[in-house]
DNA sequence: GTCTATACACAGATAGAC
DNA sequence: GTCTATCTGTGTATAGAC
């Protein structure tokens, strides 16, 4: 009981975190939050920058597990996969469940560099994704003249791109119709496929468009 | 004489933002910086998130002085100058010199949502690119069945990717470097050109890789 | 382990003299 | 318009009873 207690903390924490982002988030809406006071909070985890690494190791791990479940699928190719990564980090964002840390924050940051679960779940993501990277280029189905970390970074940048907000506010296309777009403009390039093999996407009229 | 002080304060507050963002921002660093005091700040800017807007719109007239320039050369496409764009917008990144804001944060968004002078700028800016957009679809140079908002908001999200941040750090490559493969990414995909007309990047072998 | 109450620090903003 | 000094609110973290 005490560890689903902890687990309704860091869903609450992430719900926050990806609400309203680290710094606005605040302790005390985190307890009103999971209905517990402050300081319980505190006997649990010993700071705010703990409960944001809880938050992340959550999402880290619910992303190992996603990316199992692609492995289980052994005909897909390195390409489909990286780009089932993408679809599913984006359609977190969209679903308002993906925490947003500032960019740069010393005490955050040094906080999260230090915390070894957290920093073994990140490697241990980048290491599967840098095979597929590295799998996809020598078979050329990604641009093999881009160094992999290059691909690697640019797809974990899916989890905070602001333009999945920006279009959900402009509110002209649905969430799936947004990840597509996206999906298109990340691989294929603004200047766009060109009837390049491998290239599927927009094939069909976009309806408003 | 007043107007080179409050000249000075905007590009503190200008260097602050991107070395540290809003929030870890604070006005008493503001002050230090000048070398004047925080009252004394207030007399010319009557709250942070105006200081902040005063910032943001000196980053958008910079931003309309370079796009004016590249309207004076009239044989560039439509392409080019949106290559161009982008690539001063990320020049202006690595460089230290980009104000970063908080993805969501109710006081300042709603600070600058009432701010006519910024509106006019970003509306500014909008205009113009979208306008270089729709000619560059016109001419089947960015793929035309992206809605234009797509692409404009994809450019404007250059001014704040945190690709080049994490390539930075990371030392492998220079700032010219990092900038030419994140604009190979941008405009023809992690896939790659494919020796696609157009597509010139990464064409000479990098060195390192 | 949960609570109420409180300590502590810091940052935004202001008062009032000059 | 600049300064020193201060107010005020708020947010992290803790004390101590139960």
């Amino acid at each position: 009981m005490l560890q689903v207690r902890e687990d309704a903390i860091v869903a609450s924490v992430n719900r926050l975190l990806a609400e309203k982002g680290f710094d606005a988030m605040t302790v005390d809406e985190v307890a009103a939050d999971v209905g517990i006071a402050k300081a319980s909070l505190y006997k649990h985890f010993t700071s705010k920058e703990e409960l944001a690494a809880a938050a992340m190791i959550r999402v880290l791990d619910q992303a190992l597990a996603f990316l199992a479940t692609l492995e289980a699928k052994p005909e897909t190719t390195p390409l489909d996969q990286l780009k089932a990564v993408a679809r599913w980090t984006m359609q977190v964002q969209l679903a308002g469940e993906m925490p947003s840390l500032p960019a740069q924050n010393s005490v955050l940051r040094s906080a999260l560099m230090t915390n070894k679960v957290y920093l073994d779940r990140l490697m241990e993501v980048s290491d599967k994704l840098g095979a597929w990277i590295t799998a996809a280029q020598k078979e050329r189905s990604l641009n093999p003249k881009l160094p992999p970390e290059v691909i690697l970074y640019t797809l974990l940048a899916r989890a905070c791109d602001p333009v999945l907000g920006l279009l959900k506010v402009s509110g002209n296309h649905g969430d799936e119709q947004i990840i597509e777009m996206l999906l298109s403009s990340c691989f294929d390039g603004l200047v766009g496929a060109n009837g390049r093999p491998g290239a599927r996407y927009l094939d069909r009229s976009q309806a408003r468009h």
